[in-house]
DNA sequence: CTCGCTAAAATGAATGCTCATTCATTGATA
DNA sequence: TATCAATGAATGAGCATTCATTTTAGCGAG
């Protein structure tokens, strides 16, 4: 029988090897090398390479959103929740370094791909944010003027360009998240945090 | 004689063809054809394609600079600089889509490439951020106790993000130059913006 | 002004290499 | 023994780059 098993060690593969060489650099052979398979056997699993990119991506993202959501769930305070989001999205990007990398990358490369085949997980992930942001404005603890979307999306691409940057440079996480933490509890608070 | 204004034809209509196909997806014939020249002469111009993009870059980015560089200098309040920052980058990557999806899509895929190879013209263009902000904590507008470096990247990727939906998603920049200005304002600043 | 000559620029078909994908064969399992 | 997974060599399409040939431009002599 066709193992998840083995389905699960050409994702892993995949994610390296996309992560090191990028989509287009990176060869079947690699990630069959990679995951100990042979090339045609990836076929047995994968329709196709940007097949392999997608499911990389959607597995990926739904465990983000679902380790995040536990999280969040568990939290009560808004302002907390905040952090909690920025903490999290830093510390999952640099403990899973190639993960990151396709994001980066890949989520630029093929997002019109993405966007067109299957309904856009990477979407949910990001109202993720927008729902804490409405939940502040509805406690009256975030500036009812805000647009939701705008900063979600602000607050995303200050998250996306902060650990990218980490990928050649490691610094400090604590460091960071209590900075964008400081800087965005300002940006959307009602009220000044020192 | 090689013409100044045919290596710019050249240029021009690679940022087009790389901007719909991504670097990868682009055959040099396209570029070659969108600027009606033979493939063979593009060879006379650039040593390869990937000499090709990293012009498209090194051009468009000092325009960039040059651009915004002459509206900050003719400026002093630095909250109307961050303004003029925003509203300019945002109004740039509208303007000029080809571009736009060039930075944002090649400029991640090729970014460790482009480190190597020559010296840094777009981080030159961040750090026109790093001066507002050091500036603005100079005149005590600013607080003191942020990173700069990090503030950077954070607004820096805030604009990105911000203008990568909008290749999508035409919106209003007015409204999207004030959100913004009102989050970075809040988020940099020494004292609460209404 | 115009022909001949030269050198540089432009051309685009041909080359040759790089893979994604296929599929005939082999191996494993029950 | 039958079925299904796995293999990896072979295929063939795609495309960056080259280069033999053609075109253009400049210029001096008649």
């Amino acid at each position: 029988m066709k193992s998840l098993d083995k389905h699960r060690k050409i994702i892993l593969a995949a994610t390296k090897v996309f992560a090191k060489k990028g989509f287009f650099n990176a060869r079947i052979s690699d990630i069959a090398k990679e995951a100990k398979v042979a090339d045609g056997t990836i076929y047995l699993y994968f329709a196709n390479k940007l097949d392999i990119l997608l499911s990389v991506f959607a597995q990926e993202t739904e465990k983000l959103i679902e380790e995040v959501s536990t999280l969040l769930n568990a939290e009560a305070d808004v302002q907390k929740k905040l952090v909690i989001f920025i903490r999290h999205h830093l510390q999952a990007m640099r403990k899973n370094r190639p993960l990151a990398e396709v994001i980066h990358i890949e989520l630029r490369h093929t997002s019109k791909l993405i966007r067109e085949y299957r309904t856009n997980t990477f979407g949910e992930y990001l109202n993720l944010i927008a729902a804490i942001i409405s939940e502040g404005q509805a406690q009256g603890v975030f500036r009812a003027d805000l647009d939701v979307q705008l900063a979600k999306l602000t607050l995303f691409g200050a998250l996306d360009e902060t650990s990218r940057i980490w990928l050649v440079n490691s610094a400090d996480l604590d460091h960071a998240v209590s900075q964008l933490a400081l800087l965005f509890q300002n940006a959307f608070g009602a009220t000044k945090v020192q």
